[in-house]
RNA sequence: UCCGGAGUGGCGCAAUGGUAGCGCAAUCGGCUGUUAACCGAUGGGUUACAAGUUCGAAUCUUGUCUCCGGAGCCA
């Protein structure tokens, strides 16, 4: 590193602070007035040559949607030698005065004094055109898509939604609390476990004819987590509140756009919560991070509502103004039925929700956020609280018009023989979940949480229809290049 | 995993049994305080892969792979 001191902040640590002597678009962009001297380095998104003898750039460094323009003078001091190189895709850093714009479109611009080229990028070569791309293409390219407006907006918002969900749970006195990655314990209903192994497949080692995972690194069969929440009650019933952000693993063949195999999830566990205060603490959550995201990502989410998805803003506005629909799944059933609505599948107590049967009731008959609870404890997992009448348990899912469920949870069953005769009725053996079940015999407590699943926040705030296109790198059947 | 659709120059698409075209991008030239720049020219494809039917296959058949949409599983 020849600039040690580059990335270097003191705190209070914002984008005006800095050591080097690059000004962040973003930040220049705030800067009204003219600037004698700047330095601006970026990727060149386009190169326009004017026989007046001068080049205009557009240039972007993330920083912010925008590009920036820049006026180069032909007659500059090395330009010539470098002006082929300065092409779409390649870096260069800028060196300037940062003046008013006599031309239309832009009221600032930057005219460079001195160019210097990082990197070129032979046009010739270089997948990403100057022109639109489909999403699909640019999955295939997913080391440079960064570069496009849609990635660059999509990740920061994605940032900004990290940063407020710490900072919502934090502002509530919760603490932020690390679970597993490998784990023994498969979170029953929460999907198939990808196998951890230093096993050699080639020879396993066998006793009987059965895997002997007693030679395993961890001495038993081991897997990546599918849900860190049963680790997550172990906190809630010592420090009350807790959350996790994780990643989170499913070895599931889905292939759709709602899905990955590698995501990112949001697991709150909260003592003395019950289903209702679980409920308030979900709906709260999602509008304090949809509003957030509307104040302090706005320039982005204009993007989105201009190219993605007209909607979204209006969407987003609607949820915020209304109170979200709690419905019992009975009544939810009731409803499908009396429906003139044809569904595929029929609605009969007992059964689930289908995703059909989900978006008429968001869509079509509330037209807003909905949350189903007290389902039949036949269809939902043994950790789950039992009602008093023995068939339902507090279990809610919060569903969002088009994009479906978007949070699981429920008060936990901290009664110790309720909740072992659940396990033993559901065929699993409470041998296992001996830690988890001690926490029923010293000192119980009620308790609740949920899951959110971040990549499927992401989707739903910035209207992107595919899950793939809102985490950097997607993990999906038969996906794990870069 | 199931159902449906698709795979053609760098990208997006057309050609449904008979010499593979267009737009954008790229290259070259022209024009311009330009800005999804504009105008003109040029280059670029054994039609995903394998086998088959046919005088002849991008087009029909079978298989494989991959992608997209929907469903299931879920977050």
């Amino acid at each position: 590193m020849t600039t040690p001191f580059r990335c270097l902040h003191l705190y209070p640590c914002n984008d005006n602070m800095k050591k080097s002597k690059r000004t962040k678009i973003k930040v220049l962009f705030a800067q009204s007035v003219e600037l004698e001297e700047v330095t601006v380095e970026g990727w060149v998104r386009t190169r326009r040559d004017s026989k007046g003898g001068f080049s205009f750039l557009e240039l972007n460094d993330g920083s912010c949607l925008k590009n920036i323009q820049v006026i180069v003078d032909h007659t500059l001091d090395g330009f010539r030698d470098i002006q082929e190189e300065i092409t779409t895709g390649s870096c260069v850093s800028v060196q300037g005065k940062w003046a008013t714009s006599p031309g239309k479109g832009q009221s600032m611009e930057l005219q460079a004094r001195q160019v210097k080229i990082y990197g070129s990028a032979d046009p010739e070569k270089y997948p990403l055109q100057k022109k639109r791309h489909s999403f699909e293409y640019l999955r295939e390219i997913a080391h440079l898509r960064p570069r496009t407006n849609t990635m660059g907006a999509v990740m920061r918002v994605r940032n900004r939604l990290a940063y407020s969900i710490h900072r919502f749970f934090n502002e509530r006195g919760f603490v932020y609390l690390n679970t597993p990655i490998i784990t023994t314990s498969d979170c029953e209903g929460a999907g198939e476990m990808f196998q951890v192994t230093t096993l050699d497949l080639d020879k396993v080692p066998k006793t009987d004819g059965q895997v002997d995972y007693s030679q395993d690194f961890f001495g038993g069969k081991t897997g990546l987590t599918v849900s860190g929440q049963l680790e997550g009650e172990v906190f809630a019933m010592a420090l009350s509140e807790i959350y996790t952000f994780g990643p989170t693993f499913r070895a599931e063949n889905s292939n759709t756009s709602r899905h990955l195999a590698e995501f990112w999830m949001v697991e709150p566990e909260m003592a003395f919560y019950d289903l209702d205060d679980n409920m308030d603490l979900a709906e709260e959550f999602i509008k304090f991070l949809l509003s957030d995201i509307l104040e302090h990502c706005s320039e982005d989410m204009e993007f989105f509502n201009q190219r993605i998805d007209k909607t979204i803003h209006a969407t987003l506005k609607q949820i915020l103004d209304n109170e979200f629909e709690r419905i019992h799944y009975s009544d939810a059933i009731h409803l499908l039925q009396k429906s003139k609505e044809k569904f595929v599948y029929a609605t009969e107590w007992g059964c689930n929700l289908q995703a059909e049967h989900e978006r008429y009731l968001s869509e079509k008959v509330f037209k807003k956020p909905i949350i189903v609870f007290n389902y039949p404890e036949a269809i939902k997992p043994f950790y789950m609280k039992l009602n008093e009448d023995g068939e339902t348990v507090r279990a809610m899912d919060v569903l969002l018009p088009k994009l479906g469920e978007i949070i699981g949870g429920s008060q936990r069953e901290e009664n110790y023989e309720v909740l072992l005769k659940r396990i033993e009725q559901k065929d699993l053996n409470s041998e296992d979940y001996w830690w988890y079940m001690d926490l029923r015999r010293f000192g119980s407590a009620p308790h609740s949480g949920f899951g959110l699943g971040f990549e499927r926040l992401v989707q739903f705030v910035t209207g992107m229809e595919n899950i793939r296109d809102v985490i950097p790198f997607p993990r999906t059947p038969k996906h794990a290049t870069f």
